[in-house]
DNA sequence: CTTGAGCTTCCAGTCACTGGAAGCTTTATA
DNA sequence: TATAAAGCTTCCAGTGACTGGAAGCTCAAG
């Protein structure tokens, strides 16, 4: 299997391929040709790789799981591990964006926004500490 | 004013800050010695980006509300459209985030994770569409 | 025989910093 | 006065995970 087929079953485009196999992550075998030459389990780690990180998961989780995945002896603790950290990580960066969300939103509907130029979202900004000047 | 002392006060590390003089964000004088001499507009803007960024605004983001901020001219629609646009993308994340969070969280629930191999996130992951293995 | 698709490598760029080295200036202390 | 410590300077390189583009080789079709 070459490189475009593999993407293509894999869901992932050619060059990540090749970043994968830079650092390590693959090895196809090379064809005489120089071609990568994918065999099925190359196109089955691709494929875990791709979900990995859909899923969010660094390179770094993925080299992880994918050493869990390909050791038979692993312990199914170690795998859920990894996983509840990165969900972890996962509430903390929605708990960031829920904040920012609301003092975001606070801000956009406080201003009229129309051709006039005082602006609450400008006022709050430019105070260090931020949240609407109270009255 | 050096620079310590506007990294203090603007919350933003030295380092930040020489960023931005090198990207246009700000301009500070130079005294004889070489050091830069901050102004106090200079800090004001220093603690409007920090707000800003904290905030989750782009760099470029930030370059155009900084412009808004110095126009004593601007509509303030221009500042609520992006902020809107802002906005938008933080929902979009937000929803990356928990679509992600709401498969992992049952992956994990579903993984014993003892000192047994079999583990249903690695089959989960292993599997190109993904989603629990029904029955 | 040529055209085009597909593959190769290598280099540079993204975003917003961050770390570190080497060296100058200023301030505090012995 | 000597010296040490703190603070400032520039420059270079690295982060994460790709992505784009150029130059060039190989392969399949007409």
């Amino acid at each position: 299997m070459n490189i475009g087929y593999v993407a293509e079953r894999a869901g992932l485009p050619q060059k990540t391929i090749r970043y994968y196999e830079e650092i390590g992550l693959v090895r196809p075998q090379r064809g005489i040709n120089g071609y990568r030459q994918f065999a099925e389990s190359d196109l089955h780690k691709l494929t875990f790789l791709a979900r990995a990180r859909a899923l969010g998961f660094s390179i770094e989780d993925c080299r992880t799981l994918l050493g869990l995945y390909e050791d038979a002896g692993r312990e199914s603790a170690a795998v859920k591990a990894v996983a509840e950290e990165h969900l972890a990580e996962i509430d903390q960066k929605i708990g960031q964006l829920q904040s920012m969300r609301a003092t975001l939103a606070e801000l956009v509907s406080a201003c009229h926004g129309d051709d006039r130029p005082d602006c609450p979202i400008l006022t709050d900004l430019s105070q260090s500490g931020g949240k609407l000047t109270r009255s």
